[in-house]
DNA sequence: AGTGCGACCTGATCGC
DNA sequence: TGCGATCAGGTCGCAC
């Protein structure tokens, strides 16, 4: 899916753009994407207005009035779209949500083919509740302390310690293995044996891949697009991930993929080799 | 408790 | 061109 800096990409558009509007209505063909459930859902969001859109980890939080609020997960193919009633069908919508602030007319179409992903209608003290299952968030409370205490008490490889969402928030495939080469880190490597001078240059390219895709408004490797459909540049700047085969940037030896935690895992052998 | 792997789905691409 | 295998920005939940 969609990462960090996609999903803070779109949470910056939606703030511009749809604070203010009132839900007036929400058609959807696949009830699945609707949670508890649908009839909750519509119950529960039909007729309020949107206030504030936050992003914690990889999920969308939508607060309305009344203590109420829902989220959004876009996992692997998730889109939010941003489009007028007129527009021509988006492809793969599954739910949309007319909105209106007076006369104006807009709707947030949810886009998703493979249909993992969701919208779930919540009260503030649950969702409360749920994000505290959620580790720091990299480019703001995660510090190099915490940073090297959650490397040390876990001896998974560092490429899963990073992508485990409880304990560090919103890194995925794709800024894991970038992150990684970066570093010249193994991404096999046990986390807690990792030395700690490499520890500060791990913290500081986490901390840069993750800037640079939202610099450059995200990947769009397969399916990602912001919220006004356009496509973002990360995936020109990629310094492994999906490279697999082609000569590593820095060293020319050939990068190879391999699978870590059922996920595919891509590194030089040469410049990250052990 | 910790880990590992199938399930959830559909589409794109690669290899024969 | 066709067809099967493999791969895909992510979690979940259920067996060990």
């Amino acid at each position: 899916m969609p990462e960090l800096p996609e999903v803070e990409t779109i949470r910056r558009q939606l703030s511009q753009s749809i604070i203010g509007y009132r839900i007036a209505d929400i058609w959807f063909d696949n009830p699945k994407a609707l949670q508890p459930n649908a009839k909750a859902f519509v119950k529960g969001v039909r007729g309020a207005v949107i206030t504030k859109i936050e992003r914690r980890a990889k999920i969308l939080q939508f607060f309305l009035q009344n203590n109420a609020t829902f989220i959004v997960h876009l996992k692997l193919t998730g889109r939010l779209l941003i489009r007028k009633p007129s527009d021509p069908k988006v492809l793969y919508a599954h739910v949309i949500l007319r909105l209106d602030k007076d006369k104006d007319k807009k709707e947030l179409r949810f886009s998703d083919s493979r249909k993992f992903g969701y919208l779930r209608f919540l009260q503030l003290d649950e969702l409360k509740k749920m994000l505290l299952g959620f580790g720091p968030e990299p480019l703001s409370d995660l510090t190099l302390t915490k940073f090297e205490a959650i490397l040390k008490k876990n001896k998974k490889t560092i490429k899963e310690v990073l992508m485990d969402q409880t304990k560090i928030s919103g890194i995925g495939n794709i800024y894991a293995n970038d992150a990684l080469w970066l570093a010249k880190i193994d991404p096999r490597t046990s986390s807690q044996t990792i030395l700690p001078v490499k520890v500060v240059i791990l913290f500081k390219a986490v901390e840069e891949v993750l800037k640079e895709g939202l610099k450059t408004g995200g990947a769009s490797d397969q399916w990602y697009l912001n919220a006004y459909g356009q496509k973002g540049e990360y995936q020109k700047y990629f310094k492994v991930y999906g490279k697999n085969g082609k000569p590593c940037s820095r060293c020319g030896t050939i990068i190879k993929r391999i699978v870590i935690g059922s996920r595919g895992t891509f590194y030089c052998p040469k410049c990250q080799g052990g």
